[in-house]
DNA sequence: AAAGAGACCAACCGCTCCTTT
DNA sequence: GAAAGGAGCGGTTGGTCTCTT
């Protein structure tokens, strides 16, 4: 197929998309004959409408003798890991490396099961700053209403009264958790003491937790309370 | 059972490097 | 030495299949 594009030159139209298994069987008639390389000839001579790249590729990637099909193994996914970890993305040069597999397949595997977890992690750690942002903002707030009350001189005021009403208004939801024993306050008199132990030790928790455990409910547990207790204390206040 | 999301894979694209003229 | 064409490589896209809700 070619296009007229002035004064009698014409312009390619090579064939794209998946090939059929007719193209896939001149090709390989024609690899076997002639071998491999020449690749611009290639649509020349063995009747295909592709671009030599595209032979190439459908040959190195499919049609080669010798290729394996199906799933990576254990041993060769831990070549992948090691050869990646010395070369970064050089696929074909890990390709070389596992007989019977192509650089396009390490790739594609590659990308499906390693960015992922790359990009996991990523999430992970942007929840993490929010986490601390969020804790310091509760401190900040805190801070803030203790200091309204000393300006205000309050009645004589125990936050550690507050917090076990807030606890009791959330009993229910954190005995449901099985989590209740964590909300035990620290030092009355630390800059901590309206902070549940959940909240002080929450980077390491979340650690524990991890990302499943955040969205499977317990970070919407975490809000809730949050929510809850707040409103206990201002409306203490 | 249907819709949406995610995984997987084949193929294309653009770039660089190498070889030939 | 320079230009042109070919080959190879890595990144990206798009289609299909499978799983989950």
């Amino acid at each position: 197929m070619a296009t007229m594009i002035g004064w009698g030159m014409q312009e390619q139209r090579w064939r794209k998309g998946p090939w059929t298994p007719e193209e896939d069987k001149l090709l390989s008639e024609y690899v076997s004959l002639h071998g491999e390389g020449r690749w611009s000839s290639v649509a020349r001579s063995a009747g295909l409408n592709r671009s030599g790249k595209s032979c190439r590729l459908r040959w190195v990637n499919y049609l080669r003798p010798g290729l394996k099909r199906g799933q990576l193994t254990p041993q060769e996914e831990g070549i992948i890991i090691e050869l990646h970890a010395i070369w970064g993305n050089k696929w074909s040069t890990i390709a070389r490396y596992l007989p019977g597999r192509t650089d396009n397949e390490i790739k594609n595997y590659w990308r499906t099961h390693f960015k992922k977890k790359e990009k996991s992690s990523q999430k992970q750690e942007k929840r993490k700053q929010q986490i601390l942002k969020q804790k310091q903002q509760q401190q900040q707030l805190q801070l803030q209403l203790q200091q309204q009350q000393q300006v205000q001189q309050p009645q004589e005021h125990d936050i550690k009264t507050v917090f076990s009403q807030a606890e009791t208004s959330t009993e229910e939801m954190s005995e449901t958790h099985g989590i209740r024993q964590q909300m035990i306050l620290k030092n009355p008199n630390s800059e901590d003491q309206c902070m549940p132990k959940m909240y002080q030790d929450f980077a390491s928790w979340f650690d524990t937790v991890g990302d499943d455990g955040l969205s499977s409910g317990l970070w919407n547990f975490a809000d809730d309370y949050t929510v809850a207790w707040m409103r206990q204390v201002c409306a203490t206040n």
